[in-house]
DNA sequence: GTCTATATTTGGATAGAC
DNA sequence: GTCTATCCAAATATAGAC
């Protein structure tokens, strides 16, 4: 049924099989914890088998973490395509939401990749760096158009993306389901990021500090 | 010099030479590639020698992680304790410079904390719930007051506040020195959760959805 | 392509001398 | 309190049969 139950492989399958398992395992155990002894059992094989489609668990890894941004990245610009009329402010909406939708329900490599990002070592993060860059370009010309557009106030965009970033990437952190609605989530981080949370009414800055 | 320098050690302070030593290597390598060679060897023992003081490693990362919270929780406290009077949107601004201070400088404790929290064993993570409790009240707190002297709008307080952990506690990811100073991003943050990025004056929410 | 069997390395932990 | 020496378990990786 799911590709992450054992069935039979015509081979070309089994190396994206495997990438599978290691995902789900990642997402479940962290990167420490996850052996690949869990991950060829959990691929219905011994380790020994996947060294025929990988020469080492960085390589598995590394493409993990790769497969991970491409999702994501072709939920968000997908979910934008259907709606291209929206206004820059909604667009940025829709992204927010495809990007949690990817993180917690797609599949299991983008929540893999973001609990296990942190802890890895710098040469397997090197090599994935240029896959998310490309993701990232492809953020800051949204808030870009958005500034451009008007729709933005005098922010620092870098800034405002990564605070963004943290808060989207975090939610993993805390999320269980059945308290919020994914697109609750969604929606209220895009209420506070665009209007604040704060009663005033005007946007000045307080002169206080 | 530094604590994490080998000097004469008096027996006392051996355990805490041992911790200030672990958190620095957690920092830098994260949990699963931080072993008790990397740790004994920084601390300029031998891994046996630290078996006097701890009884595993789990006691060790559970130590620095229950040290890291009362560290960041003394940080904010001592904050808003030398600015009693200020508003509760500059005691929010305060606790956030404070909170993102004890994860930048203060000391590799927090920074290793966030580092490696995601990526800990239920079993760990479980024993140092009820000091990060501790500190999460505090937070519900300043929002909660923040809301009830009439500063907040209608906005879920919950989600607010863990959108600006995730904010925060992503920053180690980005955060390279030298781009923005650490007060920068803190009142760059709040100015972006409190009054939001977008130029409407009003803080209705677009009905377009 | 997958297996069994095993090599190699590493890491957590213990025993007992000093 | 720290050491040397060592044990044990687990994990990555390899060799070679099928």
């Amino acid at each position: 049924m799911s590709t992450t139950q054992r069935r039979i492989l015509d081979g070309q399958d089994s190396r994206r099989h495997i990438l599978d398992c290691a995902a789900q395992i990642f997402r479940e155990k962290g990167y420490a914890a996850a052996s690949l002894r869990d991950i060829a059992n959990a691929a219905g094989m011994r380790t020994a088998s996947m060294y025929y489609h990988f020469d080492s668990k960085d390589e598995i890894v590394a493409e993990v973490l790769n497969i991970a941004v491409r999702t994501v990245f072709a939920e968000v610009r997908e979910s934008l395509d259907s709606v291209r009329a929206a206004s820059p402010l909604d667009r940025i909406r829709i992204a927010v939401e495809a990007h949690l939708r990817a993180i917690f329900e797609t599949d299991d490599y983008n929540a893999a990749s973001i609990r296990i990002f942190a802890q890895l070592p710098d040469h397997i993060a090197a090599i994935t760096v240029y896959e998310r860059e490309a993701y990232v370009n492809f953020w800051r010309m949204l808030f870009t158009e958005a500034k451009e557009s008007g729709y933005l106030r005098e922010v620092d965009l870098t800034l405002l993306r990564l605070f963004l970033f943290g808060a989207m990437n975090w939610a993993p952190q805390w999320y269980k389901s059945g308290e919020y609605t994914l697109s609750d989530i969604a929606e209220r981080m895009c209420d506070i990021f665009l209007f604040g949370a704060a009663k005033q009414k005007n946007n000045k800055k307080p002169a206080t500090k």
